[in-house]
DNA sequence: CAGACTGTTTCGCA
DNA sequence: CTGCGAAACAGTCT
């Protein structure tokens, strides 16, 4: 579930919380959920926190670190005190105690995520394309060009650009004024620049909002974000597009997903 | 009961 | 070998 921004809000916010507390035990409730040896990050410090993609790094003082996918419906959650009312649920899969109390608990409904002790993130950069937030426009360009896949599909595409998925695509091709079904090689220069703009408008919204909780996403907190109430497209289905076209918003299928589009203009 | 769901990966076929 | 779509992963919710 969670996009960019999702994973973004989670990351600014650990960014505040865990960076100098060292872990103390890893207690690992669902074995798919995590994999390499956790006893190596005994007595590890948390450094700082990289985002790649949809991908959190939690990175430590000593030469490991741990890569984190939410896939559909994981949480991080970071709870300073002892003890906490409503966590570890049923959903925990994974407890990373700290040795001053504090808890970061991995949730994750339906276990499609993990959590993965890494010795180098180069092999996970290798696998994904750029961030959106830091392509230029030519660059931009360039990928638009690489096929002729229908445009929504090509911003999914996590080995081309690294971090939308359908809520995001969806949004940008509509501040964008772009058709999902054009072939991402048909869009002129000028319109490939007004849809990365779009994008990364829709993306740095998304951030500010502390991302989209249409279903299971908390921030590090455990609370909602809130961008889902400044959707312009994704989920109005029926309702009047917001730009006064007298369109409607609709929504159609595009490889077995939801996509919102207004059809007046999203030419 | 059927159908959705914000994500990847894998498998089978053209 | 490439590219594509369907299926799989697993659970909740409407």
């Amino acid at each position: 579930m969670p996009e960019l921004p999702e994973v973004e809000t989670i990351r600014l916010q650990l960014t505040q919380l865990i960076p100098g507390v060292t872990i103390k035990d890893i207690k690992i409730l669902k074995e798919k959920s995590f994999s390499g040896d956790k006893k190596l990050l005994f007595g590890a410090t948390i450094t700082d926190l990289l985002r790649l993609g949809k991908m959190l790094v939690i990175k430590t003082d000593k030469k490991l670190a741990l890569a984190v996918h939410l896939k559909m419906t994981g949480q991080l959650i970071f709870k300073s005190q002892k003890t906490s009312e409503d966590l570890p649920n049923k959903f925990t899969r994974v407890i990373i105690s700290f040795t001053d109390g504090s808890k970061l608990y991995f949730n994750d409904v339906r276990r499609f995520g993990w959590m993965k002790i890494i010795e180098t993130i180069e092999d996970l950069k290798k696998k994904i394309g750029p961030d959106p937030l830091k392509v230029s426009n030519s660059q931009f360009y360039k990928i638009l060009k690489q096929t002729k896949k229908p445009v929504k599909f090509l911003l999914m595409d996590q080995e081309k650009l690294a971090g939308v998925g359908n809520i995001y695509a969806c949004e940008s091709l509509f501040l964008g004024g772009v058709n999902p079904n054009v072939s991402a090689n048909k869009l002129t220069q000028e319109r490939s620049e007004k849809l990365l703009d779009s994008l990364k408008k829709v993306l740095n919204s998304g951030i500010k909002w502390g991302g989209a909780s249409k279903q299971n996403f908390r921030n590090a907190y455990g609370e909602k974000g809130e961008m889902q109430e400044h959707f312009s497209v994704y989920g109005r289905e029926g309702e009047k597009c917001l730009n006064n076209c007298g369109g409607k918003i609709m929504r159609i299928k595009m490889g077995g997903r939801s996509t919102f589009v207004c059809p007046v203009c999203q030419q």
